[in-house]
DNA sequence: CTCGATCCCTGGACGC
DNA sequence: TGCGTCCAGGGATCGA
């Protein structure tokens, strides 16, 4: 499932392969993934003059076709801001894309047929097709001006990659949420998903169920830094194909390999050898060593009925 | 604020 | 071989 280093994968595959090219047309199949397929005709004659990733979401930033000189294919796009998002008129309009669980988007030869879950097609000015293939659906696209955009963009977590001890000690520590369900969650971090999550943690040596304000300072900052290793390092090797991720080149990454803890249940530990075990967190599969990772003491299950114990604690308002 | 449940969707695993 | 059932999983949403 694509992930921030997935997806970065693919932003740059694209911006190797179609950074530039003209849009001519466009094709739709199912469209219930999409938001307003009605304003995909705009694409039509527009240039993708930038591909940029954001968090999960790859944003192909359109230009007139006519008008803006591009980017030239190969060179690095810099890093996205959500401030420059925010402001950025730069760009007219965009494509928001989200690969879901299982989608792809990738160029493809015109003469080849559709697979049986491609569900958009732009034609481009070389003659090939840019496709768009997500048999679950789960994924999401949408034709957004500036100013949706900028909404879509307001508040999106921190940049895993970017973010300091400081702020990450913050968004961690000031909550009450376990530390899985926040690093899943997109309005505290952007682009960390299951797999990343569970490596992080595993590599840390903190359960997915501890709560983030029980953190120590000193572990909110390894997090951090193990976090940040392990996507840049998943990165350099184009991601984890677990299922079916395949970059725009069509290739799987190599990253699974590196896996300490995301899929290995029953499997023994790298560190301790201790069978490694799964667990729903924050309702998905983590994966961790129970050794390694020990368990948060039971959290205070708060009861509704029950006893006179009234809490005679004011809240101070 | 935080949680769990539910829905979306299909392919793959599994049982018979 | 084929059919039925169960499940995963990012994210939105809703009720507790």
């Amino acid at each position: 499932m694509p992930e921030l280093p997935e997806v970065e994968t693919v932003v740059r595959g694209l911006q190797k392969s179609v950074l530039g090219r003209k849009i001519l047309s466009v094709w739709i199949g199912k469209s219930d993934f999409i938001d307003n397929p009605a304003e995909f005709t705009r694409l039509s004659g527009q240039k993708i003059a930038a591909i940029e990733r954001f968090g999960k979401f790859m944003l192909l930033r359109l230009a007139d076709g006519e008008a803006i000189a591009v980017a030239s294919a190969g060179s690095v796009a810099p890093a996205v801001e959500p401030a420059a998002i925010a402001n950025g008129e730069q760009y007219a309009a965009s494509l928001l894309v989200h690969l879901g669980m299982t989608g792809q988007l990738a160029p493809s030869a015109a003469e080849i047929p559709f697979d049986k879950h491609t569900h958009v097609s732009l034609t481009l000015d070389d003659g090939r097709e840019l496709r768009y293939t997500d048999p679950r659906r789960f994924g999401r696209m949408a034709y957004l001006t500036a100013e949706l955009l900028a909404r879509e963009v307001a508040g999106a977590g921190a940049d895993p990659l970017e973010v300091g001890a400081a702020e990450f000690g913050e968004r961690v520590r000031s909550r009450n949420a376990r530390i899985k369900a926040l690093l899943l969650d997109q309005t505290v971090f952007r682009g960390v998903g299951n797999i990343y999550a569970d490596e992080s943690l595993w590599r840390a040596k903190i359960h997915p169920a501890r709560v983030g304000s029980k953190l120590s300072v000193k572990e909110a900052e390894t997090l951090r830094r193990v976090l940040q290793e392990i996507l840049n390092r998943a990165i350099v090797m184009r991601g984890s194909s677990i299922s079916d991720f395949l970059d725009a080149n069509g290739e799987p990454g190599e990253y699974q390999r590196h896996h300490r803890a995301y899929g290995r249940e029953g499997k023994p530990c790298y560190r301790c050898r201790t069978p490694i075990r799964r667990v729903i967190v924050a309702g998905r599969s983590s994966y961790f060593c129970p050794k390694c990772q020990p368990a948060p003491r039971q959290r205070k299950s708060r009861r509704r009925k029950s006893n006179a114990k009234k809490p005679h604690r004011s809240r101070s308002v």
